[in-house]
DNA sequence: GCATACTAGTCTTCATTGCAAACTAGTCTG
DNA sequence: CAGACTAGTTTGCAATGAAGACTAGTATGC
């Protein structure tokens, strides 16, 4: 068998786990996003008992990724950042979950 | 409610889980150990495509966290590392297992 | 019989993370 | 208008994961 061997049995699967959404705290935040559309920061904030700082980190770590729009704007001279997922945020979201339930299928535990 | 606010919904007992088993690299080698009993050091390189130094370095977090065993012995001169789950490695496995199907039955994706 | 290649791992280095505290910019309150 | 609050961002830092360099010893070729 050359080089790539896949799958030696769907456990090799494991590796492949898409990190970006992998991560607890980002799995939270797009559970959330996921359901609710649309949200701001503080609502999130107070969902995930994170700090600010984390949370703003993970929020433009999934930017960056592609999988979050931040929209920044003004609601009466007060500053409001509303997070959505973005098509691909929801794709990966949902590839993510569905490729974690197949594997949890095949696992012994 | 004070502190720890437990769970506003299921969603919020992500944040807790168990980081050791929840890295793919580790997810994998336990989900080996844990059917395979007792597997070699050269066993798990193959089967997880992982390097040696990862592979390694991933054993030895295990062992810190008390998961594995990693027994050292000679067979006929040559070295062999034979891994093996421990009661608390089963343990953690086995309800991080649980905890994940728990969570992605509740998620929406 | 010794050097070359291989086996079985460990150690070292490196960039990337996740996290929290400190900081910033602006608004409201007494 | 001083101080407190809101809404975030930036900075600093320790811990992590990944891979390659290295080590110790064994078998093989010439």
């Amino acid at each position: 068998m050359p080089v790539s061997r896949k799958g030696a049995h769907g456990l090799q699967k494991i590796v492949d786990i898409d990190r970006v959404v992998h991560e607890p705290a980002r799995l939270l935040i797009l559970s959330y996003l996921y359901v609710v559309e649309s949200a701001d920061f503080l609502f999130l904030l107070r969902q995930t008992n994170l700090t600010k700082g984390n949370l703003s980190s993970h929020l433009m770590k999934l930017e960056k990724a592609g999988y979050v729009n931040i929209d920044k704007k003004f609601v009466k001279k007060i500053p409001r950042t509303l997070l959505s997922l973005t098509k691909e945020g929801r794709k990966a979201f949902h590839e993510y979950s569905q490729r974690m339930k197949k594997i949890f299928k095949e696992l012994p535990g």
